[in-house]
DNA sequence: GACTGGGTAGCTTCCAGCAA
DNA sequence: TTGCTGGAAGCTACCCAGTC
């Protein structure tokens, strides 16, 4: 069983965007001298001057420990699994996959600033909801600044007035990580009133999406369920206008997809019904059934506008998807 | 062996203070 | 004003001795 990730990221010294470059050199050092603790706290005193306190320096170690950039072994620090990783690949790309790997929400950060600009207060506001187990207060920007800083430091996300946004290495990452990280361990800490997000974890295996993306979907349709009126979020799946195998620049894209009932997805990339660009569900004219749900939610909605905001989908990805279907 | 309670360490959040 | 560090405080998990 992977361990826990973990809830708080550390902030490196050194300012919020060379947290990478402290990092690269905490296991420079620790490669050429494996030091005892004293004198890897005596280092971080000589390397940043307004660096005095061991405690601090000590919560730092301690972090990347538990990421797995160093180990302690007979008194002496050494470099660690994630460590030799990073230091023998020497990308951002294996470092983003490591701090994804052990930090809860940077991954779905990324997805949610895809979608566009976020300031600060925002960035907390989505973390808290993608993954209430943070547990941080509303308000409370701190968290979020550190997280934003790390990405920073990877060169992912820039400063655009007080807002941030994603470099295109940052658009690059989230292209590829919604596939990549699909069998990730990590589920939602929401629940469904009794259910648990572990239980539907357990029952439901075709999970196709990294499942930060597909909360990161769920929150941004902020309890609205279109087409199959499921409410409960560990029932829902992922559809995409623009199908993925086909058009896998747009599979991270939040504009393409949409959350729908495993039923309504299949009905969906079935071609038993789609959507027009002012959200009215149109239904395929020979499409029979005598199942009450999908008469109640596909038949009988034939026309009728879909309650979703208005910029949830791109209309030029719902008006490419309807052109392959023959009947619309 | 099982249970309980105290002590300790570690993790996390939050806020004050400082420097640019 | 903003960004960063230091440090306090709350919480939790773990360890261990004492008791039944």
């Amino acid at each position: 069983m992977a361990p826990d990730r973990l809830r708080s990221i550390v902030p490196m010294f050194g300012g919020g965007t060379r947290y990478v470059e402290t990092l690269d050199a905490v296991l420079e050092f620790v490669e050429a001298h494996q030091p005892t603790i004293d004198e890897l706290v005596g280092w971080h005193r000589g390397s940043f001057s307004n660096v005095t306190s061991r405690d601090s320096i000590m919560r730092r170690v301690s972090y990347l420990r538990q990421v797995g950039f160093l180990q302690q072994a007979d008194e002496r620090w050494r470099i660690g699994d994630a460590g030799w990783e990073s230091v023998q690949q020497g990308d951002v790309g294996t470092l983003l996959w490591i701090m994804c790997d052990r930090n809860v929400g940077l991954r779905s950060l990324l997805y949610a600033l895809s979608a566009g600009p976020m300031t600060l207060e925002e960035v907390s506001e989505q973390q808290l909801d993608t993954h209430p187990e943070l547990g941080w207060s509303r308000g409370e920007t701190d968290m979020a600044r550190q997280r934003v800083n790390w990405l920073r430091s990877m060169g992912l996300v820039k400063e655009r007035g007080d807002a941030y946004v994603l470099t295109g290495e940052g658009r690059s990452f989230v292209e590829d990580a919604v596939a990549e990280w699909s069998d990730s361990e990590w589920t939602p800490a929401m629940t469904d009133d009794g259910m648990s997000a572990g239980t539907c974890a357990t029952t439901i295996h075709a999970r196709e999406v990294d499942p930060e993306f597909r909360a990161t979907v769920i929150l941004r349709h902020d309890g609205e369920f279109p087409v199959s009126g499921v409410d409960r979020p560990g029932l829902l799946d992922i559809a995409h206008m623009l199908a993925r195998n086909e058009f896998p620049e747009y599979r991270a894209d939040l504009a393409n997809v949409l959350p729908l009932s495993k039923t309504h997805h299949a009905a969906f990339d079935r071609g038993v019904f789609t959507i027009d660009r002012d959200y009215r569900l149109q239904v395929n004219p020979s499409f029979e059934t005598q199942s009450e749900l999908l008469q109640r939610t596909i038949i009988e909605q034939d026309g009728e506008r879909i309650p979703m905001a208005d910029e949830s989908l791109n209309p030029e990805y719902l008006a490419q998807h309807n052109a392959e279907l023959a009947w619309v």
